[in-house]
DNA sequence: ACCTGAACACCGTTCAAGT
DNA sequence: ACCTGAACACCGTTCAAGT
């Protein structure tokens, strides 16, 4: 709070005219950062399976480009503003175009955000990696972020993932 | 550091004469808790699908026993002490009796790691959920987990992820 | 080797008061 | 409506001093 109080050329109390706490601030920042992240293109309607990739992948480059905000995302258990609910309903639907439908559409989108924001999180560096080696470079980890999510979907609208009862 | 020093009827800077710093001190008792994860029992290892289940799962509870710890952890991106590099080679070693083996071992490691510790951090209270939504119970949590898990590793150790060059 | 008292440079937040 | 000064109850950490 003081330091964005030094941005604003401001008395650290002065933020408290605007904002009931640093819970709240970070919860609307966070939520104007996901508003960054775009619907897929509509002419990708045909195939829902692209359509997700696309937008985890766009979600979690805006993820990347504020490093400094995953942490504390994280720290709030995620956002729940009105642009997070917009993305989650975007997945949804775009799962049901491709036959994923009722509590098994609920757990493969919590599945994907834990997934698309848990990589942001760790960008760069992640634990449990061999000691010695040299830190991941942003496009090894990014291909890294692809491939799993390739995998992802491909178990999320399998015909057993689709079939399977609960 | 000062809470911990109450717990211990001692003066808060008495405990630096035993550990450098409050982020020394975290990495200390990650890696411990870690500890705590026993390795997948050695009669299913003719199964490596089923062994890391089990060993990713046991990781999952782990940390879930210790839920203070896990933001944490995130905040520290990741335990790398020698429990966590035990965790990895087990890994490893599981993933190339499943036939993955170089770089893509490596990214399935990672992927792994996201996974569990993400859906630990998000345990309860997940982003994007609708917001009339009731909490989840852990069971039902751990439901999902169980499922995602078994997508992954559907998706890890399909032909397509051994053969896929990278 | 292990602890203490005092202090330093921080935090987020409140409250009364000003314009 | 928006800001300020002063203060409160905290932090992690250091340093000199004690045993």
């Amino acid at each position: 709070m003081r330091a964005v109080a030094e941005r604003l050329a401001v008395a650290p109390n002065a933020i408290y005219s605007h904002v009931a706490s640093k819970t709240a601030l970070i919860d609307d920042v966070l939520d104007q950062v996901l508003a960054e992240v775009a619907a897929p293109d509509p002419s990708a309607r045909d195939d829902p399976g692209s359509g997700l990739q696309q937008l985890m992948t766009a979600t979690h480059e805006v993820l990347l480009d504020h490093p400094d905000l995953v942490p504390l995302y994280l720290a709030r258990q995620g956002a729940r503003g009105p642009n997070a609910q917009r993305l989650g309903e975007i997945v949804l639907t775009l799962l049901a175009q491709a036959g994923v439908t009722g509590p098994a559409a609920r757990e493969a989108l919590r599945v994907l955000i834990v997934y698309t924001i848990g990589f942001a999180a760790f960008a760069g560096r992640l634990p449990f990696d061999g000691a010695g080696e040299s830190p991941l470079a942003t496009d090894e980890l990014g291909r890294n972020f692809d491939h799993g999510l390739r995998w992802l979907l491909a178990g999320i609208t399998s015909p057993s993932a689709r079939t399977q009862s609960p």
